[in-house]
RNA sequence: GCCGGGGUGGCGAAACUGGCAGACGCACAGGACUUAAAAUCCUGAGUUCCCAAAAGGAACGUGUGGGUUCGAUUCCCACCCCCGGCACCA
């Protein structure tokens, strides 16, 4: 590298170049000693990386494989930090496994389909595919100006069509298994941005984007039967090891699984208007229970306004009307008020009653508005004695309450309840099932009443299938055309893909813009050639995210989504690092399609992503870095002011990556300080050492072995911080004490870096000096690598090394060089340290123990008192007690 | 309410198996080099107190209160607070 010229830093400006710089510029023509200029050193080295395809990779069996994915990205415009985040934990696990002999696989691509590009569109009269196009040329130059080692040729984008065809050849497979299928359903609408919104993106019951109140639309969707797997998915949560506990609790919420019972309760028929009490059973309500065994307590049913009996109540009363207005009321209430229980509990009676099936009693029916008619069966029975919710409903309508739980540590009637009693006990006026355990009558009950044909065992999920139907341009069209004589008709594969139009008008209405193009909508029916209709819906961004993984594996295939082999070799992937935000819908969404791919006979796994990394956000002034914030930290001017490397090693160092941090530019300066110190250190001793033998059979004096140690110590520490523990912060903190020894020992030595220009080549007089300071500083470089690639390559090549960093390979550690030959440990009188002895590494006990007690500041402590105890723990710490 | 994760100097943090609490860094203070500054390098520092000062010494200190232990940031019990998820979910 040419450092004679005065070309300029990146980040300088022709104002800040003053005389200084000049005359630095000057003396490097005059003196070996050269200056960190990253800007250059990074430059040269990502062209080298391309040139070279250093990160390109292809299957190869005699190497274990290693597959690192970062959560690829929206192209919204411009990286920030918090992005540099994340694929700085990947890189450096890419790169340290790399050279640790792995065949690495580390792609890079973009999640390019969705609304921001549309809402560009009609803000900015641009092509959606324009901008997102404009944006993933922008971000990829951001990202490869940060030196993180993809493998570019299989960058991938969901927006185009040799992507998108295999969502709908994914679709089709998936409607043909009846995996895909269309039903009515509520979705969420913003009235202000005439579209329909996913779940994710309504907060608090307002739109993300312009914080309109969300109203619910019947709309007929497109789901996908992710409920089929539900149990799979809850139950393998339980042996992935390699995720967070907080991600695995957050699915385990949103899975929601409770196990009860449905019970029947038969419908007294209506007996001249007025409410019957005996007579035959007419069908029955069916009511969903965690708590069989409160059953006894029932004392009334409540159905939900959305029940399909109040319609038929209704119908079957005098006075119908009353009871259709008064559902219909509560049905107008606000969703999400119902839902977390904002609204007051109301209720009214139906006037109707129904038999508890095992207390044989008549109980009213009534509806409510915290009864929800999409959970369950829409119905549940009402026991006030053991449920909070009931409890406060029977006090506000004067409905009677029933103990038939006695807890263990008092006696509970029902005149004395403040309040519902929900723990464990005995029961009580509960005929046959007296005086069992609440669990054990549970058990019991449920198997009682599936023999008399009155119930069954169920498990209800929280969650639900996932609705995919967008009405919108900006995303994957669903592959179905609607002929009026064979219905939905799934595109066939040879037609594929269904073309996303390119001419499109957005009408800003909230329907879909495909309806609008006749082009696009008529079309012959596959099946019978007749007119008919394509669907004009696409589909959520969610699908193209939930398997770009495995079409990594095998980026361009044109016949398939990807050839099963090359998936079987790189899958599944190792380590995936990505923002906690993503720990339900996405990870979610991939566990259900991999077991699609999986129950297709594509893949052989089940779990997609062994290891999950969810890193923490970067903050500014205590936000979310955000345009209109006015926070963002954009990674250009950073690695303009400081380097690449200094932003890597910054963003690493600051915190463990799975916390958030506070971004302090002050931070930045001292990373960029730390290289300097290794830059000057390596450049000032490479003349000297370079030629350097091997410490290993060496005759060193103290100082050369407490170097040596601390290399080698340092090697084990940064390693194991690394991989497994991925404790990067203390990695670099370990490298920051071992260039402060070598620092030391220079010094020490009289040749450390003096810091000016003018300084002449050190010399190292000892051949055993430059020998452990060769081994130091080549395994200073190699450590320091994964974060500081491009200055690793530079310092590494004019140490004389040809063929890079990756082809060195990862130090190893030397057990024998670890060790320590004298330790000095502190010694404790009841507990408080009184002083430290040095003592041999290999001393035995009774000698630690004897030095202990000899030593100097420690006698006075034990002076005319009796020594009870005296603890050694060896090489830590000797404890002695008195009295 | 249920589930999960946390609480350590001025700040970011470290302490891996119960063994010197605060490594490493930021900011700060003092010093060296310099005409000066920048850069670089060195030194200092948990808090409070004793001593005129220094040297030295003492007490306290990991959210709070208890416990186990020679010894607790680490283990146990109770509680407080913060963050995240779920929630009239029957």
């Amino acid at each position: 590298m040419d450092n004679r010229g005065i070309d300029e830093g990146i980040g300088q400006s022709g104002v800040d170049r003053s005389i200084q710089s000049i005359n630095q510029s000057i003396h490097q023509s005059i003196n070996s000693m050269s200056e960190y200029r990253p800007q250059e050193i990074e430059k040269k080295w990502q062209k080298r990386w391309v040139d070279d395809r250093a990160f390109e990779v292809t299957e190869d069996p005699s190497k274990p494989k290693f597959y690192c994915l970062e959560m690829f990205a929206y192209p919204s415009g411009h990286a920030h930090v918090g992005h540099v985040r994340n694929y700085m934990i990947g890189d450096i696990m890419a790169r340290t496994k790399r050279m640790r002999g792995f065949n690495v696989l580390h792609p890079f691509g973009w999640d390019a389909f969705g609304l921001p590009a549309e809402n560009a569109a009609i803000k900015n009269n641009v092509h959606p595919e324009t901008w997102t196009l404009e944006n993933i040329a922008h971000m990829k130059g951001q990202l490869q100006r940060l030196g993180i080692s993809y493998a570019w040729e299989r960058e991938l984008a969901t927006c185009l069509p040799d992507y998108y065809r295999w969502n709908q050849w994914l679709f089709t497979r998936m409607f043909e298994r009846g995996l895909a299928y269309r039903k009515r359903s509520n979705v969420n609408w913003c009235p202000s941005c005439q579209t329909v919104l996913a779940n994710e993106q309504v907060i608090d019951g307002t739109c993300w984007r312009c914080g309109s109140t969300v109203e619910q639309r019947e709309l007929e969707q497109w789901n996908l039967r992710i409920t089929a797997y539900a149990d799979e998915l809850l139950d393998e949560l339980n042996r992935m090891e390699g995720w967070p506990e907080k991600v695995l609790t957050m699915q385990r919420n949103w899975i929601g699984r409770s196990a009860g019972a449905r019970v029947a309760f038969p419908i007294v028929p209506i007996d001249g208007g007025r409410r019957g009490t005996g007579g035959g059973a007419d069908q029955a309500i069916e009511v969903f229970t965690t708590r069989i065994d409160t059953i006894y307590g029932a004392n009334f049913v409540v159905i939900a306004p959305e029940h399909p009996l109040v319609e038929r109540f209704a119908s079957e009363s005098p006075d119908g009307s009353a009871l259709r207005k008064g559902a219909a009321g509560f049905r107008a209430q606000d969703r999400t008020a119902r839902m977390t229980g904002d609204v007051e509990k109301e209720g009214f009676d139906t006037g109707r009653t129904v038999i508890n099936p095992f207390t044989k009693q008549p109980v009213p029916v009534w509806v409510a508005n915290f009864v929800l008619g999409e959970y369950g069966t829409g119905a549940v029975m009402g026991v006030p004695g053991h449920d909070a919710r009931d409890f406060e409903f029977a006090r506000k309508y004067g409905l009677p309450i029933t103990v038939v739980i006695q807890p263990d540590d008092r006696k509970l009637t029902s005149e004395m309840l403040t309040e519902s009693y929900d723990g464990e006990g005995t029961l009580v006026s509960s005929g046959p099932y007296d005086g069992l355990r609440a669990d054990d009558a549970n058990r019991k009950m449920t198997a009682d009443a599936a023999a008399r044909g009155v119930g069954q065992a169920t498990v209800q999920y929280r969650l639900k299938d996932w609705g995919v139907s967008r009405q919108r341009y900006w995303g994957t069209p669903i592959p179905i055309v609607h002929c009026p004589d064979d219905g939905l008709v799934a595109v066939p594969d040879d037609q594929l893909p269904v073309a996303l139009p390119k001419v499109v008008e957005f009408s800003g209405r909230g329907d879909s813009p495909l309806a609008h193009i006749p082009e696009f909508v008529n079309t012959p029916c596959p099946k019978c050639g007749k007119p008919a209709k394509r669907e004009t819906d696409t589909m959520d961004t969610f699908v193209d995210s939930s398997w770009y993984f495995y079409r990594f594996c095998d980026a361009h295939n044109d016949k398939a989504p990807f050839d099963a082999a090359k998936v079987a070799y790189w899958g599944p992937v190792d380590f995936y690092s990505g923002g906690v935000e993503h720990a339900i819908l996405h990870l979610i969404y991939s566990r259900f399609f991999s077991r699609v791919f999986r129950d297709l006979g594509l893949v052989k796994i089940d779990e997609p992503f062994t290891r999950l990394l969810t890193q923490g956000m970067v903050l500014r002034h205590g936000a979310v870095m955000s345009k209109s914030k006015g926070n963002v930290v954009d990674p250009d001017d950073m690695i303009a002011r400081f380097g690449a490397d200094a932003l890597r090693l910054y963003v690493m160092f600051v915190a463990p990556p799975e916390k958030e941090v506070e971004w302090i530019d002050t931070g930045l300066e001292g990373a960029a300080k730390f290289l300097g110190r290794i830059w000057r250190l390596c450049d000032h001793l490479t003349p000297a050492v370079k030629n350097a033998g091997s410490p290993v059979d060496m005759v060193l004096d103290a100082d050369e072995r407490a170097v040596r140690r601390r290399t080698h110590v340092t090697i084990r520490r940064v390693t194991l911080d690394i991989d497994p523990r991925m404790h990067l912060n203390t990695a670099v903190s370990a490298l920051m004490e071992m260039v402060n020894d070598l620092s030391t020992f220079a010094d020490k030595r009289g040749v450390r870096p003096s810091g000016f220009d003018d300084e002449p080549p050190a010399v190292v007089e000892r051949p055993e000096t430059a020998a452990v300071l060769r081994e130091a500083i080549e395994a200073l470089i190699l450590l320091v690598s994964p974060f500081a690639p491009h200055l690793s390559e530079e310092l590494w090549e004019r140490l004389g090394h040809a063929g890079g960093i990756v082809a060195a390979g990862w130090p190893g550690w030397d057990e024998a060089a670890t060790r320590e030959e004298s330790v000095e440990i502190p010694v404790q009188v009841n507990g408080k340290v009184r002083g430290r002895i040095v003592v041999d590494a290999s001393a035995a006990d009774p000698d630690i123990e004897a030095a202990a007690l000899a030593a100097p500041a420690i006698r006075p402590h034990l002076e005319g008192k009796t020594i009870v105890k005296v603890i050694v723990a060896k090489g830590r710490l000797v404890s002695v007690v008195v009295k």
